[in-house]
DNA sequence: CTTCGTTCCTGGAAGC
DNA sequence: TGCTTCCAGGAACGAA
């Protein structure tokens, strides 16, 4: 579910609810979400822990703390949720008390969210290989275009390589290149030179739509204050195939670039 | 090394 | 209506 604008927004959101807070308790009702350490030593160690900032990277949240980070991957259908009351939420399966006695949830449906605390320097592989994020100075169209290539893989499935650029998912993926005008399909070693500072632009535009629509919810995408998102509205391609292409009319196609679910429009996407 | 297919899990929608 | 099948925003893993 979450792309890097959905995580942004729950960073956003979370903060000012958890900033400053003291763990007392931390119960899990599903041990294997957790990843490192066990999820015993996980709540023992949290226990005492005062949280400082809410930090992401890519589609990680990091939340400091003043001995150790817990970091949360929220995969698809994942959420925090905090400042809401002592309701016990859907699908809840990880409670955070406070020593205030307010509360933080992980709710997660699908179960395939991830959670570490890391205060012994364990590298968390996926996180410690992430690629330059979008709207940083580090995405360049010369890096990209030499992480291209020779790259034999649809451009699409190299955009969602999260060691080559950071937090882009399957819905803004679509997106950048229906406005960059390039095929889902193309090789990404095939890409022309002149398309990559386009590629560039359009990633940037599209995720700070996507922020500053506080998200995109399809299904189940909430911010850490249970809020939905706006940018399905304003989504070129994503979700609409079979539907008129807004820049030319034409119909929309539909289908598979490495085992995704793939829109985009065959008459303005070379 | 790169690339591809499978897998984890639940629920909503579509198909028959 | 009710049952079955497919699909879903992610990424680690093993196989080729």
């Amino acid at each position: 579910m979450p792309e890097m604008p959905e995580v942004e927004q729950v960073r956003r959101t979370l903060e000012p609810h958890i900033k400053g807070k003291i763990f007392q308790k931390v119960e899990v009702f599903l041990p294997r979400l957790i990843q490192y350490p066990s999820a015993e030593v996980f709540a023992q160690k949290l226990q005492g822990r005062r949280i400082g900032q809410v930090g992401r990277r890519g589609k990680y949240l990091v939340i400091g703390t003043d001995g150790g980070d817990l970091v949360v991957h929220l995969r698809m259908t994942g959420a925090l949720l905090a400042g809401k009351g002592q309701e016990v939420p859907p699908y809840a399966k990880i409670k955070f008390t406070f020593t205030d006695g307010s509360l933080m949830w992980f709710t997660d449906i699908r179960t395939f969210g991830t959670l570490y605390f890391v205060d012994d320097g364990h590298v968390i592989e996926g996180l410690a290989t992430l690629g330059p994020e979008p709207l940083s100075g580090g995405l360049t169209a010369d890096y990209l275009m030499d992480r291209a290539k020779g790259s034999r893989k649809p451009v699409k499935t190299f955009i969602l390589d999260q060691t080559v650029i950071a937090g882009l998912g399957n819905i803004y993926a679509d997106e950048s290149l229906a406005v960059a005008g390039i095929s889902p399909m193309r090789l990404a070693g095939d890409v022309e030179e002149v398309e990559f500072p386009k590629l560039v632009e359009a990633i940037n535009r599209v995720i700070s739509q996507g922020i500053r629509n506080h998200g995109t919810t399809f299904r189940d995408y909430k911010d850490g204050e249970g809020q939905k998102g706006s940018n399905q509205n304003f989504l070129l391609v994503y979700g609409r195939g079979g539907e008129p292409c807004k820049k030319c009319g034409g119909i929309l196609s539909k289908t598979k670039v490495g085992g995704r679910g793939t829109v985009y429009c065959g008459r303005c996407q070379k």
